[in-house]
DNA sequence: TTAACTGTTGGAAAC
DNA sequence: TGTTTCCAACAGTTA
């Protein structure tokens, strides 16, 4: 079979994996020789934007794909160092390459930067392919199955009128048969004029790049960890069969859940390969199997579904400008001392409710915490308790998460916040009830919060409850070696939902005026009007 | 148009 | 110890 391409370039953004990757196995099938590079862009590769731990299971996870390369192809991953759009061009032109492939990647940044990037390569004569292999559907197909290009707000009816229709979803791909590249010296005889690249360094060690010294994780990047660790998880068909989400526990010592995100997030692990997995335990499992939308294949059916919503949606990692979120007055921590200062106690884990703070100290030390965990210090830090706006949460979980997945954290953040999909405000998550119906000895808090782990029982959830010698008895005076709550739950609860109660009654009214307007100028066609003008005039006094 | 129904995962008290 | 009921009551969908 002839090949119309001498050199490809595979370009490795996301989809870090050689399993179910269609755009590799394009380059394969098209090119004599082929490129793996993955680059290094320091959009991403900063230490105010990725936590260490986060970018350890990069590295790993690269480090992985070049062994996985170099023992299975007897190729490496080439990896540079600066901007794609800097890069790729120069690359391009000393290789003399005429295919470009990488998987399609649908968020803001990526979308400006491919689409910039696909115009200069036309002008150098390149051919450039998307593939989508991230998600189980194209997610551009997706949206145009949603009624009128509207976002989808309400999980089931995004079942029923979009994803069902969009017929079954692509089978994974399989492995290259071969990868014919070059050798790094043959590669660096192409490549003369980019020295800065430093392709010869290799994959970069975290203080490389600003970062402290890699330390023990508990998980560990890649391709190869992450088929190990979904391949252990299905091997458990009454379990993955019976699995429920919301009985699953935020506070359990070891994860109730399979920590598949961070794989999925990097590509480590393809969704599509996971969801067939999923249906091959649930025809072959005798005996009843859960639903979505709590089953573990409802988790991915979640997944497209933010991944809908976020691309159909203008501004959607912040409130104003975006047309799906409620606008509210939330405290803010540049103007507000107070809000700053409660800001960084949520941050640190130092808010003085053991619960919060555990999950923010596991969260700092792991870059995973459990789905539930994540509502708990959500509605904390908006609605339930500091009345804080989302995005500062979005910020630093996206900093702080090995699985930080943009789509899905902002619509977490809004859901949470009763900014859009949950609007059921009064309901709302204690800080000391919650975790205990699952943990009622605290154990959890007693590993996170070793300063508290001689607590009885009866106080751990609320340690500024104990009389003072049972504190000194456990070592732990609150206001001393662990700080005393930084609010009253109790009112604070309510005094933001009646707050929330307001913002919901100003967003009626003007949805309401909005209307009347459009029906009285008879109907003049143009439609989303109503996505300014709420938080004008009226100023709430908060502090 | 209206009204009933539904929405992945609440808390606290009563049984 | 586990299940039921009340609390106070929103938005989007469907009949």
């Amino acid at each position: 079979m002839s090949k119309s391409h001498t050199i490809a370039i595979h370009w490795f953004r996301k989809g870090l994996r050689l399993h179910d990757n269609p755009a590799l196995l394009a380059a394969c099938g098209q090119a004599t020789k082929i490129i793996p590079l993955f680059i290094l862009d320091p959009h991403f590769a900063n230490p105010g934007t990725v936590s260490p731990r986060r970018y350890q299971f990069l590295l790993e996870t690269l480090s992985d794909l070049d062994t996985n390369l170099r023992e299975k192809y007897g190729t490496q991953l080439y990896v540079a160092r600066g901007t794609p759009n800097d890069v790729l061009p120069r690359i391009v032109s000393e290789l003399k390459a005429t295919l470009l492939t990488f998987e399609a990647d649908t968020e803001p940044y990526a979308r400006a930067r491919d689409q910039a990037l696909e115009i200069e390569m036309k002008s150098h004569g390149v051919k450039v392919e998307q593939h989508w292999s991230h998600t189980l559907h194209d997610i551009t197909e997706l949206a145009n199955l949603c009624p009128k290009n509207k976002p989808p707000t309400v999980y089931q009816s995004f079942l029923k009128h979009v994803f069902h229709k969009a017929g079954s979803i692509p089978k994974p791909v399989p492995l290259p048969t071969s990868i014919d590249s070059l050798t790094l010296q043959e590669f660096q005889t192409f490549v003369t004029n980019v020295p800065d690249m430093s392709i010869e360094k290799g994959i970069p060690s975290l203080e490389e790049l600003g970062y402290p010294a890699a330390t023990p994780c508990a998980f560990q990047g890649g391709e190869t960890a992450g088929l190990e660790r979904m391949q252990s998880h299905l091997a458990r068909k009454q379990w993955i069969a019976s699995f429920e989400k919301p009985k699953t526990a935020p506070n359990a010592l070891t994860p109730s859940t399979t920590v598949l995100s961070p794989y999925l997030k990097f590509g480590c692990v393809s969704a599509r390969t996971f969801w067939y997995g999923l249906q091959e335990v649930y025809k072959t499992h005798k005996g009843p199997r859960s639903l979505p939308p709590t089953s573990l294949d409802g988790q991915l059916l979640w997944r497209e579904f933010y991944y809908t919503s976020a691309y159909l949606t203008a501004n959607y990692d912040q409130m104003k400008g975006n047309p799906i979120c409620r606008q509210i007055e939330w405290i803010d921590p540049d103007t507000s001392i107070e809000a700053s200062t409660h800001l960084k106690a949520w941050q640190e884990g130092k808010t003085g409710f053991p619960f919060i703070d555990a999950i923010m100290i596991q969260l700092k030390q792991e870059g995973w915490i459990h789905h539930l965990a994540r509502h708990a210090v959500a509605c904390f830090l908006t609605r339930g308790d500091l009345f804080i706006n989302w995005e500062h949460g979005v910020r630093h979980f996206e900093w702080a998460l090995l699985d930080a997945d943009w789509s899905i954290n902002v619509g977490n953040w809004m859901w949470l916040s009763a900014s859009c999909y949950f609007y059921q405000y009064f309901r709302c998550y204690s800080p000391i009830a919650f975790g205990k119906k699952t943990d009622k000895n605290g154990d959890y808090i007693r590993k996170y919060l070793p300063q508290l782990k001689n607590y009885p029982k009866k106080y751990i959830y609320e340690p500024w409850t104990a009389p003072l010698a049972i504190q000194k008895e456990a070592g732990c005076i609150i206001g001393v070696d662990y700080p005393e709550p930084i609010v009253e739950h109790k009112i604070v609860s309510k005094r933001n939902m009646m707050w929330m109660k307001e913002a919901y009654a100003k967003h009626n009214a003007n949805k309401n005026a909005g209307k009347k307007k459009r029906s009285s100028s008879g109907g003049s066609g143009g439609s989303g009007g109503s996505s300014s003008s709420s938080s004008s005039s009226s100023k709430k006094t908060k502090r």
